[in-house]
DNA sequence: TTGACCGGAGCAATCGTTTGCACGGAAGTG
DNA sequence: CACTTCCGTGCAAACGATTGCTCCGGTCAA
């Protein structure tokens, strides 16, 4: 590797005057810094960004930690996306890693990510009092907490309406007609399920059906979750007409669980899913769903997160992205 | 952060004994070891991989690289968790970026990687005689080519039979009785795309089926180009009854054309497709597939590139990987 | 003429580790 | 008892950058 010392010999100068050349070009006697751009074209130096991160102050230091449950989800796939464009357009690079849900694996890539000297991380919280998190805030971490929120912390947060969109969801369906409208939920130590829970409860409400507790069914998130539940819920007298799903990977499991009872979609049970999917076109039948702009909530936090590591002392931001409802042929 | 002089001084002792207590433990007294442990743990020290990395000789760095082309593709997304799980249970962290098939955007991201550095790299090269990976390599940046591979070079790789997978998809369809299979390639400057095809001409060959060019088109990677592609190839007379594509997205686009012409799958028209989706089974219909062990490339590709940093003049390692057929109800 | 000021460049400390070398004392050998 | 050997530890030099401070020469105003 090519060093600010060969730099510097070849245009016969010390080492501080080509560290200035690039980060204080403005203090250069116009004629040094052509010698000195000159070298370094000619050597093809590249400045070692882990000696310049060492140096560097935090906030400076051009790299920021992403800690997702699973980069295997679509929906976190996307968000990956929207967080590493922002990124490398600000020269930001991104460390990435999954947590699995774990609170164990998330404190170690925590810990991984702090020896990394990150700037800043952006995550979802695994539930709403995740310690290590919390305690890694106040430690003076920038953090953004996106999807998910932790409760009264005053982190810089990026979340999507999520009571409004399973709202609208099950609002669509009793609006088809339906009067049996049951529900798989996600965990509920995690907001964004209790707040679709919330929204399906709001839905019913406000077209006055009662709510019947044997129509809901508590699952994680994973898609053999979602196909044992539909089978419960399917066996339910009387069943239910439409299924609302409460994420991406659940929804297909209850598809699954759907077509191998020979039901048909949406004849016999409609089903509407929260997160849309790539594929949402071509799964049988396409799939209506609410679709939450993942792109965005990543592009949103990175962008949230370099605003407060130039300015530390802003109060805390709150976004809050509205989903929409993609009508397609499963209600 | 707390860090070795913290330590040291809370132990009473140097920091080059306290930064031995990690790395070389034996050459303590055991006296002096517990001592350190203890101090290490009050203060609960971690190590800070940056400077460490600054220090250690490559190789010992405990980072590697991984530049796709796109993490939102569920093939790659495999593949990164494959890598993931075996870099961290080696405590090896990952720096993961995605290179959108753009050779300018992997340079950069290279650079940033040797600037990082990175102890190894982890690529699909973009094309079979990707100048900027094999510079890197001839300049001793360990580096192991996954899924694709690169004309006469030398480096580690691990590779999927794409020639034999393609070949009992295209053999499965012509058992079924099928006799014009039409087929959907990929961009033919990438290795496996083109195996892909011998593998489709090889099928054809030992059914004593004549090749006809006009039932084979060329696309890209993307959803889109599979759609429209499809979309000419039915228009051929006679019509094509079956259609293998040659990556995952193209072919969720090619179920959407079908779909649009009002078109029955496998009635009409039977497809199989080249790598696995997680929710092939809920689609419309489920897909018969030609599945990639993508986390096993993943996992072996980390494996090889942490043997390779272990012993570097080693013999260049190349695994081959077999895929396998898929049945569901698409043919 | 003198002193203040300024622009441009270099010196050297620093970030947190790792590690070759030196040193001191204890143990072993003849 | 003198000499080597060895073990445990510390000193200090790296790694490659950034940056406060100093220094030097020139300009300008009084």
């Amino acid at each position: 590797m090519v060093s600010l010392t060969d730099v510097a010999k070849l245009a016969g100068i010390s080492i501080a005057t080509v560290s200035r050349a690039i980060s204080h070009p403005e203090k250069l006697a116009p004629e040094t810094l052509t010698r000195v751009k000159a070298a370094m074209a000619e050597l093809n130096y590249r400045p070692n960004r882990v000696a310049r991160r060492l140096r560097q102050r935090s906030g400076r230091r051009h790299l920021l930690g992403l800690i997702i449950p699973d980069i295997q989800n679509p929906f976190f796939a996307e968000i990956a996306r929207g967080v590493e464009d922002v990124a490398y357009a600000n020269e930001f690079a991104v460390m990435l890693c999954n947590s699995d849900e774990n609170l164990k694996k998330e404190a170690f890539y925590l810990g991984v990510m702090q020896s990394e000297s990150v700037d800043g991380i952006i995550l979802p919280p695994i539930n709403d009092h995740d310690p290590a998190i919390i305690r890694l805030a106040a430690a003076g971490m920038p953090i953004v907490s996106v999807d998910r929120s932790l409760v009264n912390s005053s982190i810089d947060k990026v979340e999507v309406d999520n009571r409004q969109g399973a709202f609208e969801a099950v609002d669509h369906l009793l609006r088809l007609g339906h009067k049996r409208v049951a529900m798989i939920a996600g965990r509920q130590n995690v907001s964004t399920s209790r707040e679709r829970r919330l929204g399906y409860e709001d839905a019913l409400a406000a077209h006055n059906i009662p709510l019947r507790e044997d129509y809901i069914r508590t699952g994680d998130y994973k898609q053999a979750s979602g196909h044992a539940l539909a089978d419960e819920l399917l066996t339910r007298a009387p069943r239910p007409t439409a299924l609302f799903v409460s994420n991406n990977l659940m929804t297909v499991g209850a598809m699954e669980a759907i077509h191998k009872r020979g039901l048909r979609i949406p004849e016999d049970v409609a089903i509407i899913g929260f997160d849309d999917l790539p594929w949402a076109e071509a799964l049988d039948p396409p799939l209506t769903v609410v679709r939450q702009p993942a792109y965005e909530v990543g592009r949103s936090a990175a962008e949230l997160l370099l605003k407060r590591l130039s300015d530390p002392s802003a109060p805390a931001a709150w976004l809050r992205l509205r989903p929409k409802l993609i009508l397609r042929s499963s209600c």
